[in-house]
DNA sequence: AGGCTGTCTCGACGAATGTCAAATCAAACA
DNA sequence: TGTTTGATTTGACATTCGTCGAGACAGCCT
């Protein structure tokens, strides 16, 4: 029942422009930081933060379970917990097929996380 | 006590390269994730979030704490609560001057973590 | 010095979080 | 059909978090 955020509700379909202009340009206003904000938290865990880059960086874009939870030295049930606060944060789609579980990154909502913290270049010496 | 994260340590100070590639290119390892966890932890919350963006976004590159404070329902103390979470996550430095107590971004460590979560755009139709 | 104003620290409290074991669900297979 | 294997849900627990009021600290200004 729609546990997935709106996050990519802010997004341009159109493109791949980001819907907010950086934090440092602008004053993030109330409503787009508590949409926001709850993805900043899913990565704020290491463990999740491990999961998020297992997921994206996996081979074919996705990964499944039984790759993930032997990677860390905890329960296969606090491992899925972390995954479903990743796919409640909007962060990551998951895929039964057959006996797997498999889960993708959703790349717009990453472009649209990075964008916002993006900061213009240090001004270079010359400058 | 160097409550000070090591965020910066990380960061290539000879020029605004990132330390890490984007978590979508190599899995970010146990360590740095372990370093890079809490600043996206403090990100995580609509207030600090909102006051991330009013400092980055100030006038000066800085804020006063008495122009913060009053832009959210949220008692005083409350306020230097999460200011201080900012600052023991590195993103932001907090300087005394005179009265007031002002507050600056640190860019190299916005552009850390802008970096880690950047992704290859997506692919246009023509392609 | 004394008082005033701005900011932070301390102590407390309810709510949320991370973790696990046990139970449950889903799909494959004998 | 029953059993096995993979993944999630449930319930419990200790810890952390967000918030506040009260008090302490730091600079100004009489």
């Amino acid at each position: 029942m729609s546990k997935q955020t709106d996050l990519l509700h802010l997004t341009d379909p159109t493109a791949g422009a980001p819907c907010c202009p950086p934090l440092a340009q602008r004053r993030v206003p109330a409503e787009t930081a508590a949409v926001l904000a709850p993805a900043f938290k899913a990565l704020g865990d290491p463990v999740r933060l491990q999961l998020m880059s297992m997921i994206a960086s996996a081979e074919g874009g996705e990964a499944c379970v039984c790759d993930l939870t032997p990677a860390f030295s905890l329960s296969g049930p606090t491992i899925s917990h972390h995954l479903k606060t990743l796919r409640e944060a909007g962060l990551v789609d998951a895929e039964r097929r057959g006996t797997w579980v498999y889960y993708r990154a959703r790349p717009a909502v990453l472009r649209q996380l990075a964008a916002l913290l993006t900061v213009a270049p240090p001004p270079t010496s010359g400058d």
